[in-house]
Formats: C-alpha cells, structure tokens, sequence
RNA sequence: GCGCCUGUAGCUCAGCUGGAUAGAGCGCCGGACUUCGAAUCCGUAGGUCGCAGGUUCGAAUCCUGCCAGGCGUACCA
C-alpha cells in the first residue's frame, strides 16, 4: 500500500510539473511534505486521495480549479487507474488485480514474518516491565504492565528490533519486610503446602495481615524497619526467612506468567542491584553531585530543574526505591549495552523517573538520554476504584480463573464441548484473547475501567470475536481440503477478486506492515488491535455475503480461497503482536 | 499550592504528524439461519467533540484561559 502511494506521488509530481509549465508558472517547486497522500473517507471514491490545498498558492486558483485541470495531466499514462475530482480532493482508484496478485504472493511466500518491517533493524531495545513485588500477587494492574510489555517487545521484534525483556524483581525494601515480620508473628511454621494455597497467595495473605496489625500496634514500623536493617545487616535468621518466602511468591507468579503466556530473557533482583546503586550514590557524594544533611542522610538537590530535593539514601544508611533503580540501570547497561531502555511503569510513577532519568545524566551516564518512561494508567472495575489499602484490589489469578470459567459456561450452551478438544487448553486460550485484548484495545497513557464480563462476550469488539474468525477461517479451509478434489483444474486468476469488498480486504492486507511499524513507532500495541478487529470485520461480512466454497466458477472460488488464506495469515500474525492466541476450533 | 495526565453518543473506547457529512462496540429498537460454524451479519435512533477565546482557507486535533476528574508532590514502592 505504501508503495503505491509512493508510485502515485510520483506520477501526482510530474503532473504537477508539466501543468505549472503550461500555465506559465515559472519558479514551480513542491516539496513531499506538501504533497499528502491520504486515504478517502470512504472507499467508494477511491483508493488514495490528493488534497489540492497546497496548490492553491502556487498557481493562485481554488484547489478545486486545480483539481479539475489537473486531472487530466494525471490520466495521461495511467490509463488503468480511475482519477476522479471531488471538490478540492483528486481521487485515484487504483488497478486492484496487480496490488491482489502481488500482496497476495508476498503473504503466502512470507508467511508468519509478513508484517515485519525493517524499521528499527538490529537496535538493542531493552524493555522493562511487570516488576511484581516479592509479598503479594500479581493484581490487576500487574496484568496490564504484563500485557503492554509482552506486546509492545514482540512489536518492536517485528520491526526488526533486537529486543531483550527484562523483569525487576522486587525483593527487598521495607514492604517485603512487612510480610516477613507478620508470617514469623502469626505463621506458625505453616507453608503452602500445608494450607493448600498458590504460595504467591500464601505470602500475600501475611502482608494483609501486616497492615491489619500495624493498626492496633503503632510499634510494628519501627519492628518492620529494624529488620529492613538486621536485612541489610546480612542477619542470618533474616535472610533465611526472606529466601523462603521470596521462592514462594517467585514461584507463584512464574506460574502466573506461564498462565498468561509472559517471558523473560532476563531477570533482575534488587537484592543484588541495590549496592551497586549504593556505591554510586556514594561516588557521586565524593563528586560533590550529591549532599549529606547532618542526620547522614544522602541527598540530590533537583531544583535546578524545578523539582524538588530527593532522598537516596536513608540516614540510617539503607537504601531506598530510587537507589536501587540507580544501580539496576546501570548493571543492565554494563551487561547489555542498549540503544534504549524501556521502562513499563503505571503513570503514577512519572515523577520517580524524572527524577531517575536526571540523576543518572547528572552521575554522567550519556546513555541517561536512551531511557524512556512509557507509563500506563490505572485499571479500575466497573463497580469502582482498586485500593490495596481497602483491599478491593482485584487478584490477577481469580480474575483469569473467572474468565475461564465464563469461557466454559459459553462453551457448554453452545454444545461444543465434544467439538473443540482439550476443554482446559481452549478455555485457557479464550480467557487470554479475551484479557489481552480488552487491556490493549486502550491507549496505555489512559485510565481504563476492565469489564471482565464485557471481555469475554463472543460477539462485538472483543478478543474471542477476533479469535472466532481464525476458527472459521480455519473451518472453512478444512472443508476446502476435504473438497480438493474438485479443484484439480482450477486456476488462479486475480481479476476474479473484483467485488468491492474484496478490494477492501486486499487493501486491508497490503496496509499491514506499515500498522506494524507504526504501532513500534508510537509504542501503542493499540494500533494492532483495532487494526484486527477492522479486518476481522470485513472478513465476517464477506463470507456471510458471499459463498465461496461452493461457487460453480472453479477458478474463482480458488482464488478466493488464496484471500482467505492470507487474510488467516495475518490474522495469526496480528494475533501474535497483541497475545490473542490462535484457535483451529473453538 | 505546584507538576503531569485525562475530558468525544446512556456506558466502554477509536479518531495517525490539523483536512471531505466525527467513528466503533455494548445497550435500545427492527430485520436475516434448508447455506463454509447465527459465538454471526444487516439496518434505525443517539454527539453544542468539558466551556470560552485564539491561530488557520480549514481545528476533536495546535496555542491560551477557565471548569471537572485522576495521579504525583514520603527517610513507601
């Protein structure tokens, strides 16, 4: 599709030219930024559309003057295409065989890597993102980091990007100490296994029970702080119950992720970044970029750039968030020397990283300027806000079991049960396309509200929409097998594509790459969604249209089938980029 | 108080670097199954694009002010 506006831009040029020769203008130029190419508002006028606006100037008509006059200079050569004026707008509709024939071949020679773009080739992208921390589960908001982060690495991978995910584990810090002090008051030797809990729930039930406690006993800050420094101390008795209750939550959320299909290549601990981020802190102070306040307490004066005065290191010496996000940055850049770091963090941080960011240019780390913050607002419910501290938050595990369930239920009514196979496996699949779609259908900067139920409805804009065309495709590519026979002495022929629709899916198909490269440019796996669910649409209208299998024409019908085959190939492409897994039946 | 973000149909969201009558889904109402899976498709109704100015041939989009909401402004993360 980019091609072609290419090619018509510079056919629209030469035209250009030679009408500004013949009316008499003499110091004609035209840049490319003047000469857009846009797409009609609707398809019945045409493929690509030329506003004539810029024009107006140079050769002092109205565009619509300019349109009608230069139409002519246009059809000249290009005798297939069909230019039409509408208004101040030249429109072009362009010779669809030739574009069906070529997006065609390109899609089935290159299968799963059609869409992939060279845009961003061989640049090392780290990305960061999910970040749990070790003394809960995952939650809803987790949910979304992971969502956005999966997608958005799998994105910038197929625009050619060397992409390495990396996720932070939380391990250490004052919140982690609060579930260490609450399992050794009340756990009373209990694990897991003895209780039957996930482990990651386990722990998570021990920082609830912290804060109920610290309520009614004021001295549990000063206990939970004092063994934050016995931590950091290297207490033997500490660490050891910080290892074991560490694995549990570790352990729980890797089976979260295994889940909800989220991976890794590399994971950090703050247990281990946080010295390095000490010891830089402490360089920094002997470099008189930092300051230390009488109490011992290290400090960053940010008023110079009209933020405020930050605390790195606490005056009874240990280390808070910002220290070790100053350490982890610089261990990964000492491991893998990245072009750009992307942190996937919830838009409540944004100040933490401004900070983080200066901090790390003041300490003079030029790669401080390839850091980038790409923030996500917060998830809610229907029925209101998530608060840890209310605890209405929403567990991620409960909510996916919920709409596995629902899948099921769905399943169930519609008596496919027998038909669709591993029951377990396709509800899982179901629940993702459903999870995955609805958090990555919104932009990530805005605040969004989940409606599980919404979700995993079957029919509107929803992931198992989407998924329902892959099976039917992939149904009615199982009855064209069945049928073959018949087909022996079809032939291929693109000038059967010729219905309007058929134009408006091959054209859907040719735009894919450039979706893709723009969804890597902007960080937005948005793009992708509602890419998917435009085409989807106009493949679900076409076969309930038009019966395709059992057409008399036999070359038609084959050709035919060649669409839909590329169209279910980008599609499982599409699919991919945004976590929708892919589904012969369900 | 200050900083950042958001405000588009009853609800949930699109609308790319300003461009042709502002689009989807849900919900409402009304149609379409002897057909490749009706888990679908088609149609109707519904909007002063928060408000007021400004820039421009042209603004939902850019600028300014105001209003409303969210988040941040911790020796929490």
């Amino acid at each position: 599709m980019e091609e072609l506006k290419n090619y018509w831009a510079q056919k629209l040029l030469a035209s250009l030219e030679s009408y500004a020769e013949n009316t008499g203008i003499d110091d004609f130029s035209v840049n490319s930024l003047q000469l857009i190419l846009e797409t009609p508002p609707k398809p019945e006028l045409g493929d690509i559309a030329v506003p004539l606006f810029f024009a107006a100037k140079i050769f002092k008509k109205s565009p619509a003057v300019i349109a009608g006059e230069l139409k002519k200079y246009l059809e000249k050569g290009n005798e297939k295409a069909v230019i039409s004026v509408s208004g101040p707008y030249i429109n072009i509709k362009v010779d669809i065989t030739e574009t069906a024939a070529r997006v065609l071949k390109k899609i089935s020679s290159e299968g799963n890597r059609f869409g992939n773009t060279g845009s961003l080739k061989n640049r090392k992208i780290m990305v960061e993102f999910s970040c749990p921390n070790t003394n809960k589960p995952l939650h809803l908001g987790h949910l979304r980091n992971d969502s956005i982060g999966e997608s958005v690495s799998r994105i910038l991978a197929a625009n050619g990007a060397d992409v390495r995910k990396v996720n932070l584990i939380n391990d250490r810090g004052i919140h982690i100490c609060k579930s260490m002090l609450a399992y050794k008051k009340f756990g009373a030797g209990t694990t897991p296994e003895s209780e039957g809990m996930k482990s990651d729930h386990f722990v998570g039930k021990y920082y609830v029970r912290y804060n109920e406690w610290s309520k009614e006993y004021p001295e549990a800050e000063n206990e939970a702080r004092a063994m934050l420094r016995a931590w950091e101390a290297g207490d033997p008795e500490v660490t050891a119950l910080w290892q074991r209750m560490n694995r549990w939550t570790i352990d729980g959320i890797k089976q979260t992720y295994a889940n909800t299909g989220i991976q890794f290549d590399a994971f950090y601990f703050e247990s281990e970044t946080y010295k390095t981020g000490k010891a830089e802190i402490m360089k920094g102070l002997e470099r008189g970029v930092f300051y230390q306040e009488k109490d011992g307490s290290v400090w960053a004066d940010l008023t110079e750039i009209n933020l405020d005065k930050k605390v790195l290191l606490r005056s009874d010496g240990t280390s808070l968030y910002l220290t070790q996000d100053i350490g982890t940055a610089i261990a990964r850049h000492n491991d893998w020397p990245f072009e750009k770091l992307i942190y996937v963090v919830g838009s409540e941080q944004q100040y933490h990283f401004q900070v983080l960011f200066y901090i790390l240019k003041k300490l003079g780390f030029e790669w401080a300027n390839d850091l980038f913050h790409l923030s996500y607002g917060m998830v809610n419910l229907p029925d209101g806000k998530m608060k840890s501290r209310e605890g209405t938050v929403v567990d991620g595990d409960d909510l996916f079991a919920g709409l596995k369930k629902m899948a099921f239920a769905e399943i169930a009514e519609k008596e496919r049960t027998e038909k669709v196979g591993d029951v377990e496996k396709t509800t899982g699949a179901v629940a993702l396309a459903a999870l995955n779609y609805y958090l990555l259908q919104v932009s990530p900067g805005k605040d969004m509200i989940f409606n599980p139920k919404e979700s995993i409805s079957f029919n509107g804009n929803t992931g198992p929409y989407l998924q329902y065309m892959g099976a039917r495709i992939s149904s009615m590519l199982r009855k064209f097998d069945r049928e073959r026979a018949s087909f022996s002495d079809a032939e291929v022929d693109y000038t059967m594509l010729s219905t309007d629709i058929e134009r408006e899916l091959v054209k859907k198909c040719a735009v894919y790459p450039e979706v893709v490269r723009n969804a890597g440019n902007e960080l937005n796996p948005q793009f992708i969604t509602g890419y998917l669910y435009e085409l989807s649409k106009l493949f679900s209208r076409y076969y309930h249209d038009v019966q395709i299998l059992s057409d008399t024409d036999k070359n038609r019908a084959l050709t035919r089938i060649e669409l839909v085959k590329s169209i279910l190939q980008v599609l499982k492409n599409a699919y991919y980029l945004v976590g929708i897994p892919f589904l012969e039946r369900m």
